[in-house]
DNA sequence: CAATGTGAAGACCTTCACAGCC
DNA sequence: GGCTGTGAAGGTCTTCACATTG
């Protein structure tokens, strides 16, 4: 799985990559604040890190820090969203607009990190036609039309898990090659594409496991678990 | 942080449990179908896994297979449940009531799971008041006075970023003990509290990562990525 | 001297391969 | 014969500790 491919690109582990998005807000937020230089303490203390952690991932990127001091914010922000591809807009497409779908559709937080709700389609024919915001739902249908028309790059499934799998094979034959599956539901796509699942249900069942389990060793205060649903 | 502690309930791998939820969605489904055994390979095949980490994971949660046939689908679906504390049902509280609380107070799948919002808050004096199906929307300032009224197990914080400290500390004086926060921030809690991210924007930034990284190679097919979400 | 960058050690996770059992 | 369960091997990720450097 891990791929190996030797292709130019600096090699960036997949954990830090998943943590890069986590520093460039840190960052961001910092910088906001006047601060011009960081250090792997810092950046350690706004995400929930260790610094050890923090300094290992940053030298992945190909670092931009001065011992003694630490890092350039302004640098290392520029930096990463190079790495992660940022410094370029991407359109997505929701295909799916029951609540979730609708939630995702107005969500600020995507447009204020590049990415711009471009398209929505979905099955029902009531829902065709309709606009959300600026936006006019249109049929699954046209879901090849238009991924080649706005250049979706990344294909959100916000569907019943039902209808996920033959969601995803139109996204795959429309050229997608990122999806975003937030239906409960696994879905195969051919090497090449990336899925990524987001299962709502599945985050509860998990913080259910370790409420039950620190429930019952009311010993110890013992390990406070931490963030993480990437990786 | 893997914790240690040497309580009598079976130690579970991190990994391992992030799966769990998994295989209890495929298991459902194939007993659905009529199927009374599943082979490590048949539950491979449904959730995208290899077989040797489906056996490994499963011999975690002290399995209930049967060398030459395969799991007995029941037994397996009802262990896991055990496992993962979901033999209790576990009600939930939902601070922010914009378009991403709403969308999770309607969701289904979570009724589904054994997961029951009891609570909605707010801080928007406008919202409060409002009903969403049958749950009104109260005061975040009720938040203490619900959590201990409804026996919330379970915080979920869909505020927008600067709320979500707050929403925090709030849960955790309330005595929620397990937070799943969907705000673009990272909160800290106190040692014994279990908090998971989920993190919109910052799974499209990963997505946009690994699609710029596959463009760039445009030989050999590569290794498909896959789902995650989990660590 | 303060803070980065990094080998080396250690923990954790995955994959392999096959012994063991039905 | 078929499939589980698991030691052992191989990776990946994290942590440690310190040499290095502005």
């Amino acid at each position: 799985m891990g791929s190996g491919s030797r292709s130019v690109g600096r090699d960036i582990p997949d954990s830090t990559v998943a943590r890069l998005p986590l520093y460039l807000r840190a960052l961001v937020d910092l910088a906001a604040t006047g601060e011009r230089t960081v250090s792997s303490e810092a950046l350690a203390e706004a995400t929930g890190l260790t610094s050890a952690k923090v300094r290992k991932d940053l030298s992945n990127v190909g670092s931009y820090g001065t011992r003694g001091i630490g890092y350039d914010a302004a640098s290392l922000i520029h930096e990463i969203r190079r790495v992660l591809g940022l410094t370029q807009h991407w359109a997505i497409l929701i295909a799916g607009v029951g609540n979730l779908g609708r939630a995702l559709a107005h969500y600020k937080g995507f447009a204020e990190r590049g990415f711009r709700v471009a398209a929505l389609v979905d099955v029902d024919p009531d829902k065709v036609g309709l606009r959300l915001d600026e936006l006019e739902i249109r049929p699954i249908g046209e879901l090849e039309t238009l991924a080649a028309r706005d250049e979706i790059a990344i294909g959100v499934i916000a569907t019943p898990a039902t209808a996920a799998q033959d969601v995803a094979d139109r996204m795959v034959a429309a050229g997608i090659r990122s999806i975003l599956n937030f239906a409960p539901a696994v879905v195969t796509v051919e090497s090449g594409v990336t899925v990524r699942r987001v299962d709502l249900a599945t985050e509860l069942q998990i913080l259910a496991y370790y409420d039950q389990r620190n429930a019952e060793s009311l010993e110890e205060p013992g390990s406070s678990r931490d963030a993480s649903a990437g990786s």
